[in-house]
DNA sequence: TGAAGGTGATTAAACGCTTTAGCAGATTGG
DNA sequence: CCAATCTGCTAAAGCGTTTAATCACCTTCA
């Protein structure tokens, strides 16, 4: 890479700049002085400021220097003098629980990035004491802001020391005023699952929702109902069905679902709709020929991969994740008022089939 | 919480360490001069220092300073006098295209917190260029070593800038003297995996490994040798398929093992083992009866609501995120040579029965 | 009574960088 | 030929801490 000759002095030091590996750190002013100016005009070179004037055979000497001792800027210095720092926190009360809070992550860590930001985090595990921890090592470090992320959709209080510093609630909304939060928007996102079943010719459809309360379970429901009543079908309560929102409770659901006598069922979601393929299969029964099923979250390891490929929709954790730096840093145009919803994407697989014309 | 009396002038603020709020920092000397003392004697307080020497009185004043003002310090400002930071890196090449990862995260974070650390995280996709900044930003941030991640057990090689610093390798390994590693013991956990048949009985068992080439796939294949050698079982190569390590291989590979004549078989990871089930139940055969199955991997999502609970080995994410920042910092005895090989436990479910004696 | 020692604080330098004001010398204009 | 302007660079202050050195004062004891 480095062509320049070794003009240097010391001959033959095959990696220079490694050489003074693990050493203290070269700082500016070592590279001043190899370079023989003052460390202001080595600040200015490494950051490229225009306005200065520095003649090119100065700012090569420089560039040299740099190279040979390897020097990198130090950041903690930097920001302690232009007094803002390049972090964002993100407390995330269960980091590995699921695959989610992962993607909440990546698309958190994706954005911020782009924006020069570095991403700082740590997990609670929902513990109060760990979290109150957590925010004030945050704030120690003078975060521009935190993200305050939930494993799953719900309703949170604001921790007290989350108020001392700027921040956006992830997956998760407070009552509060100031409270800004993204979520996803699962009306929407029920409303598109129906739409799939509706769309292959399907009216009288089930769906097998949570026990467990959340707003999830509300507004999934809301949204088959907005979806049905769309298409001119009134809602019938005694389609929708209820189990604990997991594999088992998938497979417990086949009983009553067969008594309903449906062509299609949407589920809660995809860990029910893996359970209700084991219990369809049971009696004989074929997705999508006999039945038609659409899941909710599009976990991938399953949606993608059962027999056959499971319709769903999407829980956009990574725009979730995005969409809160965005917000952090006042990026996009701020929401009238309430939590800002992310939209759920359709993810179509093979699970449905056009229902044959009666 | 703070019942002191407002004694300080200003009646009726109801949050005093709130109104501040987002305003700029408060820092060592404003505390200092609200409690009429030098900055050192706040500095002194702060940081309990028992060598000093100070008076109740005047530490109750500085106490009472921080309370009112609301102060934190600049953990920027402390990590430029001290000269270390407390930042670990963790690079990863992939956050989220797997529950993994999301683990090693997990287990990294926790430790490193437990060592008064935190963790700087950067995921670069696989991308050269994006690593590359990812590792500059961290030197730069002067961190304390760098861990550095991949998604599934691979050899590496190590990124120049990597060598600038303290690391170690997490889930990957390099040919390289100096390089610091920890993975998975494979060959313990196909060891485990097959034991766990061979403890309920059986002697002809199949292992359909994967086709992609894997330190896994070697060292789970080398772990069955060796336990079934263990038990005076010669090792019968016509007892080993191969197919593509996921669900749709998995099921693919039923036919081919259904000639086998075996009562057992060990699946190279979960998904496979997925679907198996399902070609397992379209021939009309039982899961433990017919077949007794073992996984590895223990995806949870998966292995933990099959029907039955498939019975697997675990990889020890979380351990490997959190051995490697012990590494990282030294608090592990060094090894002699060669990575760090992380136990993998067997976790037992229903998907292996005691095989009736013939 | 005066030196020695103890007590409770302060002063000031340093950490690595950015940035503004300004300086010396060269060039230009009138 | 002198002032004005431009060019290339440096001095120094300051960011929020920590910490070694020091200080003023008070006791104690020979």
């Amino acid at each position: 890479m480095n062509s320049q000759e070794n003009s240097s002095g010391t001959p033959s030091s095959p990696a220079p700049a490694q050489q003074t590996r693990r050493a203290q750190p070269v700082t500016l002013r070592q590279v001043a002085e190899a370079a023989g100016v003052s460390t202001a005009t080595v600040s200015l070179v490494v950051n490229n400021k225009k306005a200065a004037r520095i003649s090119d055979e100065t700012r090569k000497r420089v560039h040299d220097a740099i190279q040979d001792l390897g020097y990198r800027p130090n950041a903690m210095a930097q920001t302690l003098v232009s007094g803002s720092s390049r972090f964002i926190g993100l407390v995330a009360d269960a980091i590995a629980t699921t695959p989610f809070a992962g993607q909440i992550i990546h698309g958190a860590q994706d954005e911020a990035w782009k924006h020069g930001y570095a991403l700082l985090i740590a997990n609670t595990e929902g513990n109060r004491e760990l979290e109150r921890d957590a925010i004030a090592m945050m704030l120690e470090y003078k975060v521009r802001g935190i993200l305050y992320s939930t494993w799953f959709h719900r309703a949170t209080d604001v921790p007290d020391s989350l108020r001392e510093s700027d921040f956006v609630l992830v997956n998760c909304f407070a009552e509060e005023p100031g409270a800004r939060a993204v979520v996803p928007d699962e009306v929407q996102g029920g409303r598109s699952a129906t739409e799939v079943l509706l769309k292959h010719g399907h009216r009288r459809i089930a769906f097998i929702n949570a026990t467990t309360p959340a707003p999830a379970k509300d507004g999934r429901l809301q949204g088959y109902r907005e979806a049905l009543e769309a298409e001119g079908i009134p809602f019938d309560n005694s389609l929708v069905l209820e189990a604990f929102p997991d594999q088992e409770g998938g497979y417990g659901a086949t009983e009553g679902l067969l008594k309903l006598g449906v062509t299609a069922v949407y589920c809660y979601n995809d860990r029910m709709a893996m359970g209700l393929y084991d219990g369809l299969r049971e009696q004989g029964l074929s997705i999508p020929d006999d039945m038609a099923v659409v899941g909710f979250d599009n976990q991938e390891v399953i949606a993608a991969h059962l027999r056959p490929p499971l319709s769903t929709v999407s829980l956009p954790h990574y725009e979730l994740g995005a969409a809160g730096v965005r917000m952090l840093l006042g990026l996009d145009a701020e929401q009238a008022s309430g939590p800002e919803k992310i939209y759920c994407p359709t993810v179509e697989r093979n699970s449905v089939r056009a229902l044959a014309p009666a």
